[in-house]
DNA sequence: GTCTATACTTGGATAGAC
DNA sequence: GTCTATCCAAGTATAGAC
């Protein structure tokens, strides 16, 4: 109630030093939502793995549920870009396919959608935190069908399919992926299936670019 | 150490009157994992939604963590049975696409799968955990890949679709599915794929059995 | 077989010294 | 801004009375 325009724990971060702190418990934060799961990041587990303090945690965040959002915000920021960028260089449904691959890998061995899934499972808990969970997905959904709508034109489906039903499919796939290879921590038949998408894909290589192009 | 064949906490059940304390737990346990999530699931928090005890938990079960694959168990064999008795009385794929909305209807309303899948992201804490987990997840999986193979048989996919691999990619939607209409309280997207999917099961109807005859 | 009491550990959160 | 100390609630697990 001191300053204005400050929610729980200090959000501003005016002053420069602070800064580092609250970037060492995010990346914290992503870690233990991976190693430990959603119900072994406590504040203490965190605080250890960013060899900070515990009570560091409450005076940035407010609470340990806050920093595991600013954990998923993180996450999903940096993942975006990288969606962004890949994509973009990405112009036959071929090469669409193996950078959708190329790019699950890395979430895959990154633990990224981990992440992501730890929070949605953990949101079971709490509906105030499944909102703010759900809040987080929709960048991850509405990516996920502009990337359908612009590989689909030029494509016999482009008028049949529903770009947003097939988003959630393909979002629900990706999640489910995660789920089943880092349960018995074998990528390769999650893998397979992008390599099966990537032959399917090459049927359709005449729409907009030549694959020769990229 | 006393008596052979006894594990942690009394496996056995020579007694009469222990077995409804048992299926009390594992039933409330069920519940548990259902609205508390993993991480709510607590051996306080279960035995007051079995009316029970706290340390009847560990007397019958011997840890949490066990209670909690003993729930995942029970809800396992309950929905294999389910599952087998319907599609059993699927011919056409038309049919069999129905009865696969019927059934994912009720997995979502009832929280079966919200079990299966905080038992998987819990299990991110501890790789004996998974392992267990893991081991509970076949049945599922095979369970879809004989399924696939039945309703390809007559269809042109027949040859072309690995079945593992497709039962893998359809077990992974369904667990997907689970845990994006679960956070966001929206079951009517997921189910807007199976009708779908209904559609497209249809183009295939000539297989084995006409659709009149179910 | 069940319940209460109890021991010990971990976790969330705050207060106050530096 | 950071660290330590501290409080209190919740969790796992065991012992012992009924």
């Amino acid at each position: 109630m001191a300053k204005s325009g400050q929610r729980a724990g200090r959000t501003a971060g005016t002053d420069p030093r602070s800064n580092a702190t609250r970037q060492a418990l995010i990346e914290a934060a992503i870690e233990s939502l991976r190693f430990d799961g959603f119900s072994g990041a406590s504040a203490r587990t965190i605080a250890t793995r960013a060899q900070s303090n515990q009570g560091l945690v409450f005076y940035h965040f407010g609470s340990v549920t806050d920093l595991l959002l600013a954990a998923l915000d993180e996450v999903s920021n940096r993942r975006m870009e990288r969606y962004s960028a890949a994509v973009g260089s990405a112009e036959s449904p071929t090469r669409l396919a193996t950078v959708a691959a190329q790019i699950f890998r890395e979430d895959l061995d990154e633990g990224y959608v981990t992440v992501l899934v730890e929070m949605m499972a953990g949101a079971t808990a709490s509906p105030a935190l499944g909102e703010e969970v759900a809040k987080r997905i929709v960048p991850w959904l509405s990516f996920t069908r502009q990337v359908i709508d612009h590989a689909l034109t030029g494509t016999p489906f482009a008028t049949v399919v529903p770009t947003d039903d097939a988003a959630y499919a393909v979002v629900a796939l990706y999640l489910g992926l995660e789920l089943l290879s880092h349960l018995d921590g074998d990528r390769s038949r999650a893998l397979a299936l992008f390599e099966r998408a990537s032959s399917f894909a090459a049927l359709f290589d005449t729409g907009t670019t030549s694959p020769l192009e990229a």
